[in-house]
DNA sequence: GTTCTAGAAC
DNA sequence: GTTCTAGAAC
């Protein structure tokens, strides 16, 4: 564990040997302090955003930003100063009342979203001493809670704190490496630089100390930033490895931290001796993941914002399956605090849960949670089981164990960022007058050009012509024009056209065409004979669409694997795997037989469920089943098996 | 046939 | 927020 140093840079007054520095020396000590490792304190009146922004940024994501602001009512500012004969920045009398009155006008509090992650306002002497209290007792592994502090008391007596405040923290440093009590002690000190303290662990701390003289309205805006609180999963009563747990945690957490934005992740953990928190701090600092969007946090989940100042407007909860309060730990816990509108809620929401899913439980208004707490919504979330005395034990297989987690914690930053998205919008829409997106702009925009050729005619132009399309024909006879599909739905798939006008579609076949299918038939044959020579594991279906989308006959020979990129659709899946796909030893069959082919309904065979082709599984949608095709070794169905409708024929 | 996109689903 | 689909445009 590094052992940190803190400087405190008495800023802009003294740091040039006595006489007033400039801003960018402030900030060059500040920058060589903090490379070193160090905590730095700068005491500078920062009275605007612009003020703050290069300190602020002085630091990389590793390094955390804290102000302590004195928020004191602006006559006691102003007679201060004035008072201040001896200010090195030549102010006085009634000339800096003047310059603060000035300064007044412009005067803007810091706000979390300028970079702090932490920000403390002091309007009294009690507040600067308990700020004081709180940063003495920065240890080497503690994170302070980050949000807003202060503010709760406007009428209490009000007196300076900051060259006090200032001046107990630098004696209190100035003493040794251990973090102390601060009491009524008045150590020595004539040192006015250096002093040495033990703050160390996932960040280094630098904390401005901005003096701001007026009165205000403090903008609360910690409540704006989109923020989880979530306990660690799975580890206390389902007892998952710590280790694991923590890559997953944090593994997890840079997955999602590009598409946060400016919205936070909390761990939270009760006891301050958490090996889950310790480890997950260490392992995000180790990948440099942004201490202001994720940190960890010592505290109760259920009183984050009325016992630790932390606003998090969403809370997950380490659910059990069947979403019941009770069961010890954080869910008794949280069910406690959110009463039995949470509970009314999640019932609303679902009854059970399943490992690896997480929940989202809008919170009534009526919940303390809510009125108490601001949290908004719950999110249920389960997590992999390991203690062999709750069901559905892994059995300490962690393979599993860690799938499950990992998609545990997915699902709940997924659910809260749908939540971080709604709440942010909504203000936005409220202000704007309904309408909808200018016409006026669409015209001014849609400027497109029209460069689309019509393809739907392209099977009939490359049929009639087929000279003229050398690069895409395979093969061309008086009969036939054998190209490959464009746009591939498997492995393998070419087109087989028909070189006679008048034979758009399977419709207009009639038995004069049948020696031209059977001619086709043969031709697609012999390329499956071609393909399965390069590839034994392919296995092919020759058929027509019963309603195609271009002109002209087409056969499609198509190998069964439907390993493509280009199959997107349900259209396309159904359009081969449905009996849309019309095999060609059935057409033929049906033409000699009948005259002509049956025609199949497409609209209703288009929208069937997916179903995989060989085990006749069904899938939600594409990507899954995609997914499922890609490794199902099921034998086709038996129709399929007959008649030569697979070619080669399956054994 | 694809591409684009709104909005449904998650 | 992303993923996915369906419908329209081309």
């Amino acid at each position: 564990m590094l052992k940190k140093r803190s400087i405190y840079l008495r800023l802009q007054d003294t740091i040039n040997n006595g006489k007033s520095g400039t801003k960018p020396q402030c900030l060059k000590s500040a920058a060589a302090s903090l490379k070193e490792g160090k905590s730095v304190f700068i005491d500078r009146c920062n009275l605007d955003k612009e003020q703050r922004v290069d300190f602020v940024n002085l630091g990389g994501p590793e390094v955390e930003v804290h102000a302590v602001v004195l928020d004191l009512p602006a006559k006691l500012s102003i007679s201060r100063i004035v008072k201040r004969t001896g200010h090195e920045g030549n102010l006085q009398g009634g000339k800096a009342a003047a310059v603060v009155n000035r300064m007044l006008q412009n005067k803007e509090l810091p706000k979390l979203s300028e970079g702090f992650s932490r920000i403390t306002f002091c309007r009294n002497e009690t507040d600067v001493d308990a700020a004081v209290k709180t940063y003495t007792a920065v240890g080497p592994l503690d994170t302070l809670p980050h949000g807003c502090f202060g503010q709760k008391d406007p009428n209490a007596k009000t007196q300076l704190g900051i060259m006090r405040f200032l001046k107990r923290l630098h004696e209190t440093n100035a003493r040794d490496s251990v973090p102390s009590q601060l009491t009524e002690e008045k150590g020595p000190c004539g040192k006015t630089q250096e002093t040495v303290s033990s703050s160390s662990g996932m960040a280094s701390q630098k904390i401005k100390v901005s003096e701001d003289m007026a009165p205000g309205s403090i903008s609360h805006d910690e409540s704006d930033i989109p923020t989880l609180a979530f306990p660690s999963i799975s580890t206390v009563d389902f007892q998952f490895d710590l280790e694991k747990a923590s890559d997953v945690i944090v593994g997890k957490v840079e997955e999602f931290m590009d598409k946060l934005g400016n919205a936070r992740l909390v761990l939270v953990d009760l006891t301050e001796r958490s090996k889950i928190l310790s480890l997950v701090r260490a392992k995000a600092a180790e990948k440099k993941i942004d201490s202001k969007r994720f940190f960890t946090f010592i505290g109760d989940i259920c009183q984050l914002y009325t016992k630790g100042g932390l606003c998090c407007n969403v809370i997950a909860n380490a659910a059990n399956w069947r979403l019941k309060p009770g069961g010890g730990g954080v869910n008794a816990a949280i069910f406690n605090a959110g009463g039995p509108a949470l509970e009314a809620a999640t019932k609303e929401q679902a009854r059970s849960l399943l490992p690896g899913n997480a929940l989202v439980v809008p919170l009534p208004s009526t919940s303390p949670l809510y009125s108490k707490e601001g949290v908004t919504h719950v999110i249920h979330v389960l997590g992999p089981n390991m203690n062999p005395r709750r069901p559905n034990c892994l059995d300490n297989d962690y393979v599993k164990g860690c799938k499950v987690l990992e998609d545990a914690y997915s699902s709940l930053f997924k659910g809260f960022l749908s939540i971080a998205n709604t709440q942010v919008k909504v203000p936005r829409s409220s202000g704007s007058i309904l309408s909808g997106p200018s016409k006026l702009e669409d015209e001014i925009s849609g400027t497109k050009t029209k460069t689309w050729a019509p393809c739907l005619q392209a099977l009939y132009n490359i049929a009639m012509q087929p000279e003229k399309h050398n690069k895409q024909v395979l093969e061309a006879s008086d009969d036939v024009v054998v190209l490959n599909d464009i746009y591939p739905k498997a492995k393998q798939h070419l087109l087989v056209l028909a070189r006679i006008k008048g034979l758009d579609t399977l419709a207009d076949a009639r038995k004069e065409h049948l020696p031209l299918l059977m001619t086709m038939h043969e031709v697609g044959l012999r390329w499956v004979d071609k393909f399965v020579g390069e590839d034994a594991s392919l296995v092919f279906r020759l058929g027509y669409h019963s309603v195609p989308s271009m002109r002209q006959l087409h056969l499609h020979v198509i190998s069964q694997d439907f390993d493509s990129k280009n199959l997107k659709h349900k259209k396309h899946w159904n359009s081969f795997t449905t009996a849309f796909f019309r095999d060609s030893v059935d057409v033929m069959e049906e033409i000699n037989n009948q005259g002509k082919a049956t025609i199949q309904d497409e609209k209703r065979l288009m929208s069937m469920e997916l179903r995989c082709h060989r085990c006749r599984s069904a899938h939600p949608n594409i990507p899954r089943l995609k997914s499922h095709i890609s490794s199902c070794q099921a034998p086709f169905p038996a129709d399929l098996q007959k008649k030569g409708r697979l070619v080669p024929e399956q054994n």
